[in-house]
Order: structure tokens, then C-alpha cells, then sequence
DNA sequence: CAGTGGTCTAGACCACGAG
DNA sequence: TCGTGGTCTAGACCACTGT
């Protein structure tokens, strides 16, 4: 995936990445990121694999997975019969979709919200479906308007089940979602279906986010899964146009 | 990347892969595809890696290769310790951005184009920033209304570095144009960046594509690259909100 | 033609999961 | 504890690029 939403007038933002597991490949490929960062210029060439799998004391395999790495997240390409070399510096360096608060946090924007609700619903068919349950299964749905530096942002509606959360809607503080979730219920949300539609706000959605009637927005349905692909959230949100903006990469445009 | 965009109501289109290379690992890949697709559930477990080696008659990085792609294209997910399992089937099974012409034939709409204009123009700053070319430099400008079906769906200014496709002007039919890089020019676009912005029509875009003034519209800026990381094609489009929505998945939500 | 990346082999040991 | 996926080795040959 290769997709960042975020502010428009993007700056580049604090990295947020994991602690690094020390294989080989992660070692290779970090020698190489500072290779590149260290001064090679874009469409410099880099070393052969072979060059760098006797440098590094490692075998071509794997040099080869460290550059598989490098080329899905666009530092490198290659050319068989020529050689690797550095792409042109991104757009977006990070390629991972970040919490709300998080996206703030690396913007140096204080995230909050305001106008919170959480409620024990019934799902229905809609957000029934979205998360695998029954239409009368019972969900958690948090209600809010997400803030940054006070100003509304975005208006947000997530709906979890409830029996994967017990005690959620007691316990929630309103403020970080996908952070209550692993601390409490040790749920990491690895992937993330959307589906973005541009349309106007209605007078009820445009007093939330202060902005005039019928302004233009985002709004986005949401599907989040953990590591094993069991859908956890769904969430409908309404993005403030004027705000927002989708950076996004696509990769192997097909013939034609 | 993972993404789709589409017209609204997405139906399973035609797949248009092109021929397959017979490697090895592109033959376990189809393997184990047919196997997912004739007949295993959700959160089935696949054969062992070592099993499917033993099968197959190749060797486990093989295998292993074979599974990394499908992994990537959220057909399986992988659980150290556990085994390979079968994901649950994904809204959109193509993760490859497709050429506007494409995307129609998939879905047996007639793709066309009206109000067709190419021009020699100067680049200018902004376009000659997307094309990394100076602000004097030409560049061939293609204006097209596409349609589907006849009905306007999208309204796009497509640039091209002039120098690099001579004669683009007077031999383009106003179709497709990755078919016309592809066919005289031996360009294929591999990659693109987008920005996509919510917006609503003013009254000149609203009547080229037939809608209200002020409805929802997604505003699209496109750099597409070729195999070398060379940027070919900028685009700036206007599509119906009514007609379009964007559709993608998102891997590695980080922490928080 | 020489040199590059692309594919593949036949093993080995490690880290993690579940019973 | 045992079986799984995760990592890694030391080679080999093929396909393609550029001179």
C-alpha cells in the first residue's frame, strides 16, 4: 500500500517506526539506507549484489531480500542486466497509515476531540456485515469529533464489537482508539480497507465542523483488521475538504 | 499500493493480466491459486511449506517466493508457528491501477472521449516541476472529457514532455494514450503518484461533465513514472463524486 | 562478450504456536 | 515437545543490458 492521508501542505514528520528486529536482511538493508542517504544521488548506481553480499559477509539471497524491501517501498529500482539504482526522494517517505493521533503527533499538532459519545447499539445490517456480525449482535459505537490544535478536523463514527471489548465503552477515554485497543485487549490493527467518496457536507455535519453548508469533504468507510484478517473496526468519517488531502502510490499500472 | 478506483457499484470485472512468465514460482503461485479457488474456505489451512515443496518438486524458497506474493496480495495470510491460511475474499481482487479505457472495458462500458484537444504549450512551473522539466520546455497538452457509455464521468488535462514523444501531437487518436506511449514510443508506465483532493465543481467543469454546478467532485493530480522512475505523464483530473469512489487497502497500521 | 539482476537448489538452524 | 513459518548459506545457471 503506499497511501498517506493527512493535512494538506504536508511536512515531513517525525519517524514512527518499530523498534528493528536484528536480522541480517534488516542490517543489509539499513547499510544501504544510509548508503543512500549518505550522499548518492538519484539514478546513482548502486554496489552489485554480489559486490555488497561479500562486503557485508552475507550471502546474495540475502542482499537480494534486503533490496526486495528497499524496491517495494521505492528507495531503489532495478534494472536486470544493469543494475540497482536510487530512486528520486519520495513524496511521502513513510508508507503506512497512521492513527488519527498519530498523524497529528508527527505534525506537531495536538489531537483531540470533542462532542464524544459512546453507545451499546445493536449493529444492524450495515455495520453488521462490515464486521462479520449479526444485525442484532451488539457494538460499541464511539461517536467524535477529531481536533487538532482544537480545530475539528474530521467527524468520526467507529463501531466495534462488543463482545471482543468488554467493558470498552466504561473504560474508553474518548481519546486514542487503536491505543485502548492494545493496551487493553492486546488488538493490533495491521490493515485497513477504505472507500473514499467526495461529497458535500449537510448542515448537521458542516455545524460540527464549523465550515459553511454544503462544503466540499471526504467521506470515508473504513474496515480494520488484525494480523489475522478479523475485521475489528468499521468506521464512517467525514473529512473536511479544505483540510484533507489523499497522497497515495500505485504500483505496475497494467498494459493499455 | 493496493487501490482501485472505479466507478461506483463495483462488479467483478474481467481479468486482464497479461501473459504469465513460466517460472517456477509463478507456476506454485497458480497452484496454489486454483487450490484457494476450487474449494477451500476462509481461515483454511494450506499444506505446509515443506509439503507443497515435496509436491511441486521444488524447493522451499520456492515455495516460499510463491507465497510472498500472495501474501502481498492478501490472498493468504501467514502465522509463524501456525501455517499458511486462506484469506477472507477481498472487495477488489485486481490491486493495479488501470488505464481509464481499461477500467471501462472491464465493466462493459464503452469507453470514449469528447471534447478532445491537443496542444503545444510551455510547461510552466508547475507542470515543469511534475515532469522535472524547466519552465520553457514544451510539453504536448491532451484535454479530454472521458466518457463511459457516452456519459461523461471525468474531465482530464494530460501533460507530456514534448521532446520526448515527437510527433505525439499530430499521430494521437485522442483514445487511449498508455496504448499510443506503449505502441509508438515503447513507454509503459509502471507507477504513479496521486493526490486527490475533495472539491466542488465550478460551473465550467459542471457543465462539461453535465452535473449541477457545486456538486462533489475528487480533484486527482497524477505523475506517472516508467520502469526508471522517470516521469512521463502529469495529469490534473476532475471526476463525478457521483460516478467515482476510490477504493484501497492499507497494510501495517503502525502503533498507537 | 562481460557483467548485471532473476531464478533455483539442497540443505541448515532459529523463533514461535499449540497441544 | 513437535511442527510451523522465518532466516540464512554456498553455490549454479538463465535472461537481459550495454559496450
Amino acid at each position: 500500500m503506499n497511501v498517506k492521508i493527512g493535512p494538506n501542505h504536508y511536512q515531513k514528520g517525525a519517524e514512527v517506526a518499530g523498534p528493528a528486529r536484528q536480522t541480517k536482511h534488516t542490517k543489509v538493508r539499513e547499510y544501504l539506507v544510509d548508503l543512500i542517504e549518505g550522499g548518492l544521488e538519484p539514478n546513482e548506481k548502486l554496489p552489485t549484489e554480489r559486490e555488497l553480499a561479500e562486503t557485508l559477509g552475507v550471502t546474495r539471497v540475502t542482499v537480494r531480500k534486503a533490496l526486495d524491501e528497499l524496491e517495494k517501498d521505492q528507495l531503489v529500482y532495478r534494472v536486470q542486466g544493469a543494475g540497482t539504482f536510487v530512486n528520486e526522494p519520495r513524496i511521502s517517505k513513510t508508507f503506512e497509515f497512521h492513527s488519527f493521533s498519530e498523524d497529528m503527533l508527527a505534525r506537531d499538532l495536538t489531537p483531540g476531540s470533542a462532542e464524544t459519545s459512546i453507545t451499546l447499539e445493536s449493529a444492524g445490517g450495515r455495520i453488521g456485515f462490515a464486521l462479520g456480525l449479526s444485525p442484532a449482535d451488539e457494538v460499541v459505537h464511539v461517536m467524535r469529533v477529531r481536533t487538532a490544535d482544537g480545530r475539528p478536523m474530521c467527524l468520526e463514527h467507529s463501531y466495534l464489537d462488543a463482545s471482543a471489548v468488554p467493558g470498552f465503552a466504561q473504560a474508553f477515554s474518548g481519546e486514542s482508539l487503536y491505543h485502548e485497543l492494545r493496551e487493553s485487549y492486546g488488538i493490533r490493527l495491521e490493515r485497513a480497507d477504505q472507500t473514499i467518496h467526495a461529497v458535500v457536507l449537510d448542515e448537521a455535519a458542516a455545524g460540527l465542523l464549523r465550515v459553511p453548508p454544503f462544503s466540499p469533504a471526504f467521506s470515508v468507510q473504513r474496515t480494520a483488521y488484525d494480523h489475522r484478517n478479523r475485521a475489528i473496526e468499521y468506521a464512517e468519517s467525514l473529512y473536511r475538504g479544505d483540510r484533507y488531502s489523499y497522497e497515495l502510490s500505485i504500483n505496475r499500472i497494467s498494459s493499455q
